[in-house]
DNA sequence: TAAAATCTGTACTGTACGGTACAGTTCATA
DNA sequence: TATGAACTGTACCGTACAGTACAGATTTTA
């Protein structure tokens, strides 16, 4: 009986497969899809070309596979918002703690540093990670936020552009300026500050009016 | 006497200057710096590489010129919102139509896709583009919005937070899309929507009592 | 343990590009 | 119109890289 059901026990082929792609994704990430060679690639998985062509065809497959395998990790910490039973204020500032936390780690922004170079080259690479990425985050807080408006704890005509608003607020020009890698970690200093700021920018426009005049 | 003592008449050396700096901008906005070539550039420009080097040393030259050449140009558009004597409503609508009008325009949108990709190579480079771009937008519209503060036309903690709240809620995924070469112009109406709404954020959450409650 | 499948290492091809050299041409200037 | 400066076109060097070929090693499987 095997240990677990689900994760098959990793034959020579399934290792062989994840050295490389944990590999490329090192690669690509760090130097870029252009500058990253297959032979770095190969170096760094101890393995060989013929293995990366014989599993990925060519550059652009490996590509497209290491995007596969990871893109839904990126929203991943972000848990199911919309059954959260906190005060609207808490779990904003839970929910843009851990979407800024992640959004500023190193994977996520050499992710996005790849999607902008190369999406114009790529559009099916882009599409996937902006529905898997940004997109989805959005979603999970327009739960939310329509879970509790209908519960009047909100006032707020699109809970979408609301949820848009508040997650574009809360990346103010960090994201940006770690992209273009103006700055680096630790965040967490400036992560609180937006979370504060921005949460009080949302309950101040969309709050119930008791609260939202906070200062 | 010269006709205009400002702008010196253009000798056979400046033409040929202007030539190739136009043509690397536009090779290396539409191809990236890393796929742009030189060969390109001279063709283009009809000029002769060894020109090229003559001028600028190097590719890196190249490119530190056209950003030293352009940077300026891309908040020109935004006249200084400070001195505006409109209600702060009309301001920011006015402000955000030419800010979003701007940043989603070609140029804009490549030089940012190539600072994204090439900033952390080169950080002069892209320090020299955040401080005249994004930066320089949110300080006059930071002006504009101390200004009205000290009139009493708006309650807000932070003016340089609230500007960077303003202009990034504008951006929403809009320019990420378009960024990573998901969507194309024109905008118009997408502008539109989003600057309504953007606006409509900001004066519920520090406009005055009255209209702050517009819903 | 023998056959089959898979992987490695190395060497190779073709191509693209940054950068250089240089001979011949065009332009500015006096 | 004569002279020097600047420019062009082409050819070239060295290097880096995507992709291929293949012989020998390793692993799986029966």
């Amino acid at each position: 009986m095997p240990s677990s059901a689900a994760r098959p026990i990793p034959n020579r082929q399934s290792q062989r497969l994840a050295a490389i792609l944990g590999a490329a994704e090192q690669v690509f990430l760090e130097k870029g899809y252009e500058r990253g060679s297959l032979d770095d690639v190969a170096r760094q998985a101890n393995a060989s070309k013929a293995t990366i062509y014989a599993h990925f065809g060519n550059k652009l497959g490996l590509l497209r596979a290491i995007l596969q395998s990871r893109v839904s990790q990126i929203t991943e910490p972000l848990k199911a918002a919309e059954t959260a039973h906190a005060p609207v204020r808490d779990v904003l500032e839970e929910f843009g703690r851990n979407f800024l936390r992640t959004l500023l780690s190193p994977g996520p922004i050499k992710f996005y540093r790849l999607m902008v170079a190369e999406g114009v080259n790529f559009p099916d690479l882009a599409r996937a990670w902006f529905d898997g990425g940004p997109s989805t985050n959005i979603a999970k807080l327009t739960a939310f936020l329509k879970h509790r408006i209908a519960l009047g704890e909100l006032h707020a005509p699109d809970p979408q552009t609301i949820a848009e608003f508040f997650l574009m607020a809360l990346r103010g020009t960090l994201h940006m300026q770690a992209a273009a890698g103006l700055i680096h970690p630790p965040f967490d200093a400036a992560i609180n500050a937006k979370v504060e700021a921005a949460v009080d920018m949302i309950m101040r426009a969309y709050g119930p009016k008791i609260e939202g005049a906070k200062r």
